[in-house]
DNA sequence: GCCATTTCGATACTCCCGTTGCGTAAGTCC
DNA sequence: GGACTTACGCAACGGGAGTATCGAAATGGC
């Protein structure tokens, strides 16, 4: 369907590729706030306005950027909820962690959420930006949400147990504290989450109501 | 400390109060992205450099003057932990669901969050921004806090349950679908929220490793 | 071959951010 | 009163986002 010949001139062979490499670079060496398009488009070896054609503000490019390094998370399922779980945190955590450093030469204690917050702003200010990303962390978040209904349907989880509802606790928790409290997430962050979850808050005596 | 006669000529009387509140105007007549300084010191009657020696950015501006308006989320202790943590956490869901939708005409299925967002972003960018809004957000979060505190000190909760954990769970969740997730915040959210984390996820009988 | 269509590079433009320089106003210090 | 210090308004500037316009180039349709 891409592929169906078109009337005028076809664009330019593999610019999308080298804008986008020339962004990313970009980005690296200069950082959010300093990245400019008029330097993507010349590191690209093309007219601004070609940049422009293809995506419409620099919010939507970098975001296509990130898109593109975004590496997938994998999911294990070893039939010990509380282990996928955990593991399955542990690389969301490694991978905001190496996101929230793109471009930015971060002091020992800094907290700035860095780039994550910028994609979170861009997918607010563009519908379009939003649409998209919203899109994507529903395909992702499917596998760890299939997990949950498969340990609740095997019994390892109470049947009135939430899947929707427990993930956004997990996940919920750690953007938390790296976007808004900026609170460090340490080593054993993740499988404090999970054990608080899995164990229920209120005391035994008291279920039931 | 902050009247001690100092040098110089003294601040324009009012000056302060006239920016944040021309800001604001032009934050919601305009919103967030169409809002620009020199707007605000023309409303405000004010040479721009006036307000550039106050805010160093318009993102330190813009910060000001949501802190101005933030209302203080207010926390009962009705001794019932789960009556007491919704009535909190729907009060912040009302307040993030103002304040995204403020200087945009949000059609009804509109899941961006808006200012939030932005607030988010400058809190990123900018690390004394940074600083001001965890502090903002220790200082809120501190009676919730101690909330859970007290009700694990008199036995409605587990003697291992951790409040600064529960808690993120919490705020967490909700943060988590308005900014990344986009899933709308239904009305008994909050309340789910709160059930799945005091009632736990893991079937009773397994409860002990 | 010729035309309509679309992309290309180049240039100029508007708008806004944030900075700088300058002359002036309004205070303090002695 | 005079020196000093700080804030003020005004104007100009550099830089980047995004738009508009132009002639040239590359394709399909006929």
């Amino acid at each position: 369907m891409t592929t169906e010949a078109r009337r005028g001139r076809p664009r330019a062979e593999g610019a999308d590729a080298r804008i986008l490499d020339a962004a990313y670079e970009v980005l690296v060496d200069r950082g959010y706030d300093r990245y400019s398009i008029d330097e993507v488009a010349q590191r690209a070896g093309v007219a601004k306005t070609t940049v422009y054609r293809r995506w419409p503000t620099r919010d939507h490019l970098i975001v296509a950027v990130v898109a593109k390094i975004q590496d997938e998370v994998p999911v294990t399922d070893t039939g010990d909820i509380r282990h996928d779980l955990v593991t399955y945190l542990e690389a969301i955590v490694a991978g905001l962690d190496r996101m929230r450093r793109v471009g930015r030469a971060m002091e020992p204690g800094d907290r700035s959420a860095g780039l994550v917050a910028e994609i979170v702003a861009a997918a607010a200010r563009h519908t379009d930006v939003g649409g998209a990303l919203r899109g994507l962390f529903a395909r992702r978040n499917a596998l760890p949400l299939a997990l949950l209904a498969s340990a609740r349907a095997r019994g390892d989880l109470k049947p009135d147990a939430q899947p929707g509802v427990i993930f956004d606790e997990l996940a919920g928790a750690i953007y938390y504290r790296l976007l808004i409290t900026g609170e460090p997430i340490d080593g054993d962050y993740a499988s404090r989450l999970v054990d608080q979850v899995l164990a229920g808050a209120r005391t035994p005596h008291e279920e039931g109501t």
